[in-house]
DNA sequence: GAATTGAACACTATATATTGTATTATATCA
DNA sequence: TGATATAATACAATATATAGTGTTCAATTC
């Protein structure tokens, strides 16, 4: 832990305060005394996704950003939306306090903030994710969909 | 400074290995037994820096890419190449103990780099960035070039 | 501009982290 | 595949960090 004033390795805490999911330190430097702050985080450990084929791929915040663009092709959703969604998903997801999580439930996360955004691209994403194969499935999603509003 | 299994708040050190410039702690949870990794880091203090006109602003990462590209149009200097110069930039910067730099030393430490990427980039750039005002400057940097080849 | 919030600062008793040495497991690279 | 580097594990003696309480200063917000 170089200081960052006079490159010294030797340096020793006078202050230290847990919070949540860090730790500030204040540090003073041995040899000049600079005093600098520290902050003691968990590493990153990659969130892994389990797809419906069972294979298991790391979480990639640019896949989902891609599928949501999908969804809202000529929907008026600016990237900003999109982007906030997929941040607001990955903070709920790393703090499931689970390393694995299904696409199932990325999905349905996705649906539940969609809904709110805008209802062609949630049927829309939900045609894509939840594999509808006939007309139905979207009778039903709408009608669930005017069922929640009442 | 939750647990990652359990969220409990309690852990402790069970290992400590300080670095150069990270220390790596390897911590258990007094409630679940989980056992993670935890790095300190020193707090990132923006880089400042002093312009010609005695202005100070914040390092830009993103400015300095952008006047490389404009040194690099039609030339063969992938925007990775860009990436990398950048990336090693910042990185002496980081390492210089200073907190504030001249524009001359970057613009002097870009020269530097792309003299051994692109000559043609390497005189584009120096004649915006030390105000060439006639013809005689490029001669004169164009012999430089040579006599360093020699 | 008053109120609120967050960081820096000080001091102290006590609990906890550190660091050397060493073995094993895992990942990366030629 | 074999070599090399990096991380995890264990153990023990000693030095060092922690957290409580409280004050001040500066920045942000109403």
């Amino acid at each position: 832990m170089k200081c960052p004033e006079c490159g010294c390795e030797e340096s020793k805490v006078i202050d230290s305060r847990p919070t949540e999911n860090k730790v500030r330190r204040r540090r003073e430097c041995i040899q000049c005394g600079a005093r600098f702050t520290t902050y003691e985080i968990i590493e990153e450990v990659p969130l892994m996704v389990i797809k419906k084929d069972h294979t298991i791929e790391p979480f990639d915040r640019e896949k989902l950003v891609d599928r949501l663009c999908r969804a809202t092709v000529k929907r008026p959703v600016s990237l900003e939306t999109i982007e906030n969604i997929v941040e607001e998903i990955a903070a709920e997801l790393k703090n499931s306090l689970t390393r694995e999580v299904t696409s199932d439930k990325i999905g349905e996360a996705v649906l539940r903030k969609l809904r709110e955004v805008d209802e062609v691209a949630y049927v829309r994403f939900a045609s894509v994710y939840r594999d509808f194969n006939d007309v139905d499935s979207f009778v039903k999603i709408i009608s669930e969909l005017k069922d929640k509003k009442v």
